[in-house]
DNA sequence: GATACATGCAACCAAACAGTTGCGTATTAA
DNA sequence: TTAATACGCAACTGTTTGGTTGCATGTATC
């Protein structure tokens, strides 16, 4: 049984989760990918300030964290976005207004009594 | 009307958030303070393997974002929580949620028809 | 008023980070 | 087979970050 569990997702895992989506640029690529669907490296790369190797940097940190993934077709390298990992983040903030709720719950009852 | 919007919250102050999010210190932080309610930055530190200096700094942090909120009370600051900003986090989550489904949507109409 | 307590301020440090540039390698296409 | 395309690798750089330590200042309390 997994201990410091909240909301089954580990707090050593949400911190590195949320740090990688705590960059403007990866959250950007993110959207893109959300709303434009896999592309490569190049397609990525073309409406953005920064360079190509920037990019890869970014989406290299995205996929350590389980947020992408990558395949090779041909001579590019098609990225698609990991929508599981998203809802991790997700269920970890659940986890804490949850906890935020039984406190100010358990507060209520002890302020009545 | 604000441009780059996903869910009310802007990708450029998300980014921030989550970024503030992305410690593994400070996401105990936040947890003790939704737990345990509010603490001067002594008891906030008591727990902790880092110095009380280093807990002051990531206090600073996550007030930046406005995550917590302190007072001073006596000789000592109290800290409490700010939930509105972790719903804002929560929100912007189902932003990215919701343009995935519409994708998903999208893409299923296009191989239907 | 002296003492203990709680915090603030500042300097310092090593490591991580976001970014660049240059060059090499694999894979198509002409 | 020669170009053009798409990517990978590596070195380098300025800045941020998480942390420490030492000392100063404000505030109760006796």
């Amino acid at each position: 049984m997994p201990r410091s569990n909240l909301a089954g997702v580990q707090v050593r895992d949400a911190a590195p989760l949320f740090a990688a989506l705590g960059d403007e640029t990866r959250l950007k690529l993110i959207s893109r990918l959300t709303t434009g669907g896999p592309g490569s490296i190049t397609q990525l790369s073309e409406k953005s300030a920064v360079s190509r190797q920037a990019i890869t940097k970014h989406l290299t940190v995205l996929s350590q964290v389980g947020l992408v993934h990558s395949t090779r077709r041909g001579r590019e390298r098609v990225w698609e976005l990991r929508p599981r990992r998203l809802a991790d983040a997700h269920q970890y903030l659940d986890g804490i207004s949850r906890q935020w709720d039984q406190a100010l719950e358990q507060l209520k009852r002890f302020v009545e009594e």
